[in-house]
Parts: C-alpha cells; structure tokens; sequence
RNA sequence: GGAAGGGUGACCGAGUGGUUGAUGGUACCGGUCUUGAAAACCGGCGUAGCUAAAACUACCGCGAGUUCGAAUCUCGCCCCUUCCGCCA
C-alpha cells in the first residue's frame, strides 16, 4: 500500500504512473474518501474529548451520583457510536480504493503498455551448438524414466508430475550447491565484487524452511492474494497455500520493530509452490514448464530504505551469479511499468535459452518493493537514532527448480541422450560428469 | 481433538472498573565521576492519527458488548505454554 499522504500530495502523477502499470485506480475517489475520512475522524475526537471530560468529573465527585452528567455520557455515548460505524464505513471504502494504488516505479524503469515493451538490459552466454537435433527436456527425460505426468495425471490432475531417479539427484544438488554459496560470505563478496557493487553488506543468507500455507489476512497484507483465481484456498480453513516462498518469507516479521544492527535480514527460502495457472489454459503443456506445484529457491530481504535499491541489486547479482556458476546462457530484462507489478518499484526477470524452442524462456524475477509492502505489513525498523521507519523489502528467484532443470537438460544434453553435470554439481551428485 | 493456564511497551514484569499510556527492572541514549572503562548517581526513552505547534484522540493479542468511565467485567476468535489423546 502506499502513503495516503503522498497520494495527497501527487494526484496526478499518481494517476500518470497507475495508467502506465495498467492499474484502474480512482485517485479522485480516494481523495474524496480521505477528506471525509478526517472530517468524521476529527468529529469523533471532539465527541470523545467531551466523553473523557465528562467521566473524569463523575469521578471526582465522590459518592454522590451526577444524574445530569451521567445523562449526558450517555447522550454522547450514543452519538460516539454512530460516528463510530459511519468511520467504519468510510474507512472501507478508503482502504479500499487505497490499496489499488499500485507502487511508484522507481525512476530507471522503461514506460511501456505491454510485456512487448520490456527492454533487454543484457545477454550472456552463447547458445550451445549440437551437431543432432537438441530434444526438449520432456522427450528426454520422460525416455530417461525421470518424470512421469501420466500418472501424476491420474492421481492428482494436469500440470503435476512425478520427478524421479538422476533428476531428483540433480535437484538436491542444486539445492546444495545454492544453499553453499548464499550461506558463505567469502561467496557473496566475491558476487559483490564480479558485480562491482557498491556499500552492499557481505552477509549471508539464512537458510529457511518456511510453512507452505498462509492467513488470508497475511497473504492480503502481502498485496499478493489476488487475483485469487491463481491460488489454492484450503477449505474450512482462512489458509492457502503459498504461491511463493516470497509470500510465507515477506511477511514474516509482520506487526515488529526490528533494530538497525539486525538488517539487512537475508534469507534463502526453499519450499514447494501451487499455482492454479488460471487463464493459462493450453500453454506450456508440454514438460514440467508450467506446474500447479513447483519447488524454488528463494531469496527474501528487509532494510532500511536507503540501503534496499543495493539490496535488490545484490539479488540481481546473485541471479546472475548462479546462472554463470551453471554455465547457462541467459538474458536479462528490465521490465516496463505494465509489467513489473502493482507493489513494484522495479521488477528484472532473468531468462534463459532453452535449445528445444529456440528461445529465452523466464526462470527468475526479482522484486523491488521499496516500502509498499511493509507499510500494511507494519514491519518496521529502530533506527540507531531512535526513529521508527517502515523497512523495504525486496524478492527474488534463486532456482526456480523446475525451470532451472528444464534449462540444464536441454542445453547439456548429448547426442546419446545423457546430460552432462555442470561442473559446480559434480560435487554434489558423487562425482558423476553425466547422467 | 480434550483439559488447564496465559497473551501488557525492545525485553522481563506489576497492574482486576476512575490522575494508568500504563509501577518497577533490564537494555538503549545523554550527562556527572574516572587517565580510560566498569560501577555508582542524574536525566531521557512506546506506536500511530490530526496538527505549524500545542492540545486532543486511539492503541495493554484481535473483534464485539456492558458502563458516565475498561488494560481491568462479559462474549466470540486467534495465538502461546503445560498435561492428555493422536501422529511423521
């Protein structure tokens, strides 16, 4: 959510920039809501400053009842109340029309109207050349007895899979090799300083294993409930399971004031994933593309403001990182203001070659979120000087796993139908170089 | 799932209807003392709304109610602890 106060101030900018994300948003409305909102609210005080008053006298009098003052609170009593639920009521449709105010994007972002308009800021690596025709990843694996969607079909529906044998051995590897590397200053220096980053912390990130469900309230608070369509709602139960480590990680401090010297807080989250996939009818059916439960590895931050633009850059760094350490070749894309997001300030996506379609496809984002998060969060920080202040947050994909082995399989593949193991995973798998 | 107890400021912990926004302690900040530090002593120290500011208002897990007046009483919900049950 954002500060109502600056919508206030910029009513059109806020208008320009809400058009630009392709967000409805009636600024106009808002403001008129708020204006009453204070109004009513400035009424209530005074009617509650006379209720104070009036209790305090019944109070100094001792013994004796006040049978005038007495029917006086009482009068008051019946007014506070019914300014108390006209607030309410207000204050609904304030929150309301608040929180489609989506957030300001961050001053480099490109303006565009649709994801067309994302810019590609980067491309590293080649494409691999083969001197056979490259399979995709589900041909190979399926021959390979690795996955199974037919049975996965049968037991749980379309867009699930078994995963099984050498890529299951794969995913633990990457999961290993990631979890090394966040968790090692001496590693995140040496990202800081291939990426030639700026006053950015070296501290590592903390493993966690979050839970896979959350409260509507949180999941709302996250701005990232809707559209609800895309979520799985657990029945008899305020509860759904996340759609992102993102969403369980990011709200983790919620309602707390953390000190100073606690951030930046890292963490490495790695969970499984549901998404319904809602109006993706038809796309990517083919493999393990696109899934209604995937595992991921993500990274989650908080910081104080001046210090979360670095933050997100470091989670760009790390994306990059990680891709090199693979040995994939990638492209990175600046996305546009219809793209980034509503609790956006700027949004990259990584992208990585897959031979069998001959493209880019995404496997990372990463989220600057500046305050908007926090602020309904009420996650917050102790300055050393003793102000309170909203922290920022920031999201980004370590491994979407499922992705990311997509991208393995098919640019490492041989003619004989093996894949070869990047040479950071040996390690990891026993020492095999192919599977 | 059943039973009991409990949720108060960064932390511990008083407070059971009226100068309590909340005793006290710890931590933290400033000062005195000291060569320096520690100790001791003095002072400061919640969040948010509306404000130029003061005043005022709200907040003692969340929501509703009783009352002139609620951290304190009633009801519902959430969470935590312990015991029992079940279980990876």
């Amino acid at each position: 959510m954002l500060d109502i106060k600056y919508v206030r101030d910029n009513p059109e900018r806020v208008k320009e920039f809400s058009a630009q994300k392709g967000c409805e948003v009636d600024v106009d409305g808002l403001l008129v809501a708020d204006a009453e909102r204070r109004e009513v609210a400035g009424k209530l005080d005074s009617l509650r400053t006379e209720r104070n008053k009036i209790a305090d006298k019944v109070k100094q009098i001792k013994g004796k009842p006040a049978p005038e003052l007495i029917k006086k609170g009482k009068q008051l009593k019946d007014e506070i109340a019914v300014l108390e639920t006209e607030l309410n009521e207000i204050d609904g449709v304030f929150i309301k029309l608040l929180k489609q105010v989506p957030n300001i994007p961050h001053e480099d972002v490109p303006v565009g109207f649709s994801e067309d308009e994302n810019v590609v800021a980067e491309v590293v690596g080649k494409p691999p050349k083969f001197d056979f025709a490259p399979k995709n990843h589900y041909e190979l694996a399926s021959s390979r007895g690795w996955l199974d969607k037919e049975r996965a079909a049968k037991v749980a529906g379309a867009r699930f899979a078994y995963i099984k044998g050498d890529m299951v051995k794969l995913q633990m590897a990457i999961v290993q090799f990631v979890i090394d590397t966040l968790t090692s200053r001496a590693k995140i220096a040496e990202i800081i300083k291939r990426f030639k980053l700026k006053n950015i912390s070296d501290k590592p990130f903390v493993p966690v294993l979050p839970p896979l469900m959350i409260k509507t309230e949180m999941y709302d608070a996250m701005d990232r409930l809707e559209p609800r369509e895309d979520r799985y709602k657990i029945e008899d139960a305020e509860l759904w399971l996340q759609g992102s480590a993102e969403h369980v990680l990011g709200s983790m401090y919620a309602g707390e004031i953390l000190e100073e010297k606690e951030l930046p807080v890292r963490m490495l989250g790695y969970a499984s994933s549901f998404r319904q996939e809602a109006g993706t009818y038809g796309k990517d059916m083919e493999g393990i593309i696109r899934m209604h439960q995937f595992d991921k590895l993500e990274m989650e931050g908080f910081s104080v403001g001046e210090n979360s633009f670095g933050e997100h850059l470091l989670f760009v760094a790390v994306q990059k990182f990680l891709l090199e350490e693979l040995k994939l070749p990638y492209r990175v894309l600046q996305k546009c203001t219809y793209d980034i997001g509503k609790p956006n300030a700027r949004g990259v996506d990584m992208e990585v070659w897959l031979p069998a379609q001959g493209k880019y496809r995404e496997t990372h984002t990463a989220d600057y979120m500046t305050d908007y998060q926090s602020r309904r969060l009420k996650t917050r920080v102790k300055r050393t000087d003793g102000k309170v202040e909203l922290v920022h947050t920031n999201d980004a994909t370590a491994f979407a796993l499922g992705r990311i082995m997509v991208a393995i399989i098919e640019n490492y593949q041989t003619k004989d139908e093996k894949v070869v193991v990047p040479e950071v995973l040996r390690a990891y798998m026993g020492g095999v170089e192919e599977v």
